[in-house]
This record gives C-alpha cells, structure tokens and sequence, in this order.
DNA sequence: AATTATATTTAGATTTGTCTAAAAATAAAG
DNA sequence: CTTTATTTTTAGACAAATCTAAATATAATT
C-alpha cells in the first residue's frame, strides 16, 4: 500500500520534472515545493525507491519509475476530475476547488473515479483547462499558447492557466478573465511586455508580463 | 485540528453507546470495535479529554461530550451524504458503500458538506435507512420496529437495516429485499422465531430470527 | 471477606514522518 | 587545481499512533 503523504511526494516529483527542462529532479527543489526540509525528503527518497516508485541515486537526483508515473497520473486524474465534480455538479467557483480536491484524490477505490469519470461524462480538461488523463493514463494535448507569446493583433480564446492558486485566480475573475473568453491584443508594449486587450469585444483591460505567462489560449489563425 | 484517527475513536464511542443500554463506554469494547489493543485505547482517551471531546474517567469508562458529539453528528452527516451520492448518482449498490464513505467522511470542509446536501435536495435517510443529521445536527426520527416484533399476519414497507456488512446486505439483495420492500408474515415459527414472509406479494422466503432482528419496518396499521 | 477472573492502565519499544545541526559530496569560482 | 559555495546526506531526536508484556484496579464468585 501507498501511503497518502507518499502520494504527495509522487506528485510533486512529477509536477516539479514538468515543468523543469531537467530529467532529474533535486531534493531541495522538492522540499521547497512541499515545504519541508532536505533532510525529511532525503528519507523519503529512499524509501520510495525501496518501493520501486523512483529511480534515485545519491546525490545525484531523482526521477519517476514507470510504476510511479502510472501512480502520477492516476493521482492527476482524479483530483481533475474531482475538482470537475466540485465546479459542475456543486457549484463551486475555479478558485475554491483546489485544497479540497487536495484531499479528494487521496480516497482509494478504482470503482469510484471511473464512475466518477462517467458520470460527469468522461471530461477531458479540468475547470482550469488541465487535461484529464483516461482510465489508461492517456491526456489529450492540446494546440495552446502562452498569452505571452501572442503579438498586437493576434485573437484567441483562454483555454486554461499555469498557476492554480486563489490569488491568481481571484485576479483573473476581477479583470473577467475565464475558460472560454475571448481575448484581442490592442497592444503589446515593448518595455515591459505588458499587454492590453478586449475581453470578449466588450471590455478592455491591461496585463502585466508576469500574468501573461499563465495564460493558455487556443489563437484563432 | 483533528485527526482522521481521532475521528475514528469518536464515531466508535459514539456507535457503541447508541447500540449498548450503558451510559459509559469501555476501554475494551472500543479496542474490539476498532480491531486494536485496549492500551492504544487508554493513550488516545487520555488525547481525547485533554482535547476535551470526551468525559473520561480512569477505569470507569468514558462518554462523548458535547463538543465530541457534535463532532459524532458531523461524522454521520457526512458519512451518510457521501453514501447517498454514490448509490443516487454513480450508482453503486447498497453494500458497496460502506468503505468508501468511511474514506470520504473524513474529508474538511463544511461548504462541501452543505453542497452536497443541497445537491442530493437534502435527504433524510441514507440508502441503508439510517436518518442523515442535517447542518444543525438534528435527525429525524421515524416510527419503525424490528421485523423481530411483528407476528403472523403483519405486514409493513422496509425502511432499514441494523447492520451494513456487505455479507449480510448481499444475502438481503439474494432473497430480494431492499429498502421499500413490502413484507407480509405468512407465519412465524414459535420454535426458533424464524419467519416464513412474503415479499412485494409475489415471492417467499425464509428469514432466521438472526436476520430478522436486523431489518426494519414500517408497519401498515 | 478472600480469592479468582476480568478490565484497564502503565512501562517500554516500534514505526512513520518529521526536525535541526553537522558532515560529506558535488558544483562553481578564482 | 585549490578554495568557496551549494546541495545533499547522515546523525540523533521528537511526536503520533501503535504494540506486547507486566502491573494494578475493579468485578464476580465462592
């Protein structure tokens, strides 16, 4: 058996090699994303590795075994798909799901999530715009770009952010920002890269480089 | 804050002190009840009135207090919703619920309770028939007796049961009761009080007084 | 009331996950 | 190619929840 906290650590080796350009993940990059100490993590490495869900070798750095990413993306699938539950059928806001669904993905029954799955009807993006891996462990990817990267002009529609956290989130409702809006660069500002533009050819509002970042669109060609 | 495990000695003080006629419950009957040894009891009771949720006194025995009571009640409301959900919306049978709503009851948020109660519209009894406190604690009471009591010629709907184990459930689902049932005792055997009944006026059966004891009804007049 | 039986608590040890402080290995800089 | 800085691991300790075995308190029985 895994235990929860075991689990915790899956995920943010996963979640920290994602998004890293690196193959191998350090121990103080995971204790600084689970706010705990190098040494607490260090443990825990070896044990994991005793369990054959890591590959780990000393000093060196760490990664997921094929047994831990199946474990990864089970864990994935079902907080996205609890926090789909939380937002579709309760009728919570994008911003309030995510500690829940923190503990939500921690239940263990197969049966469940897959009825779960069926039940919202197999959703393959989370209220965030996260894919939602299948049964098999499979994601659908995307055709999505960086805010960022878009040029005075270019159009295209939010499909989902980087960041998940309640401020960022909250920051987005404020300006009007959501799954599914649509966006138009006015202008892209060559000092700081901030950028102005329409939301849903109704209002305007200004970003800053740092907010762009974690938006996703879908550009319309 | 309070522990998972915490919660797990409050509910099993609370179940056995609503099943036994006693006022205080003992250190064994709890250690029986949650698979444990009597000393792991007497460490966490000793937890338990220092956090004051229970009325402990040593080698007498102990009781929740009000505190540990609403504590019970929130337990049971959330147990019971979570098991509603997953027989009235993902479908699953009466007997399959159990472990997974043990997991489930244990997850921290009051709005998600309330959601899901709102969700479900609120329900009074869970699919075992047992009554689902609402958010202010307070359980609705229902005039039912124990198949037990009925005699030759009674008849009532099914509204309960006493014991959840899948092996008693399912041995319920193979002789076709469920709840709303309709029985009528086509005799009761004064030998060993077994009763031979008629179900939804097409089917018989035999049910041995063990089993009757555990269902409940509502008796027609 | 003395003795036996049962129930409960204490003592001491174990496991899991955590910590701080110190040691060792690796990486970076001169 | 040393020296310095950073990262990682080890050593030793702690809190939570558990255990077994032994001691003590309460209940039951003669």
């Amino acid at each position: 058996m895994i235990t929860s906290t075991e689990e915790d650590y899956i995920k943010a080796i996963f979640n920290i090699s994602q998004r890293g350009k690196k193959e191998l993940v350090g121990t103080n990059q995971i204790a600084s994303q689970m706010s705990t100490s190098a040494a607490s993590v260090t443990d825990m490495l070896r044990k994991l590795d005793k369990k054959e869900m890591i590959i780990y070798e000393k000093y060196k750095g760490v990664k997921l075994s094929p047994l831990g990413t199946i474990k990864a993306m089970t864990l994935l699938r079902k907080h996205r798909l609890w926090e789909s539950f939380l937002v579709e059928k309760l009728g919570f806001a994008w911003d309030e799901v995510h500690d829940i669904a923190e503990q939500m993905e921690h239940i263990q029954s197969t049966e469940l999530v897959n009825r779960l799955d069926k039940y919202l009807g197999y959703p393959k993006f989370d209220p965030h715009g996260d894919p939602i891996p299948d049964a098999q462990g499979t994601i659908t990817i995307r055709n999505q770009v960086s805010l960022s990267s878009l040029q005075t002009g270019d159009k295209g529609m939010v499909v989902g952010v980087k960041k998940h956290d309640k401020d960022f989130l909250n920051h987005l409702n404020q300006v009007g920002i959501n799954i599914g809006t649509e966006l138009e660069i006015i202008l892209k500002y060559d000092y700081d890269q901030s950028i102005k533009l329409n939301i849903n050819n109704s209002n305007e509002a200004l970003l800053t480089a740092a907010v762009c970042e974690n938006i996703f669109l879908k550009k319309f060609s």
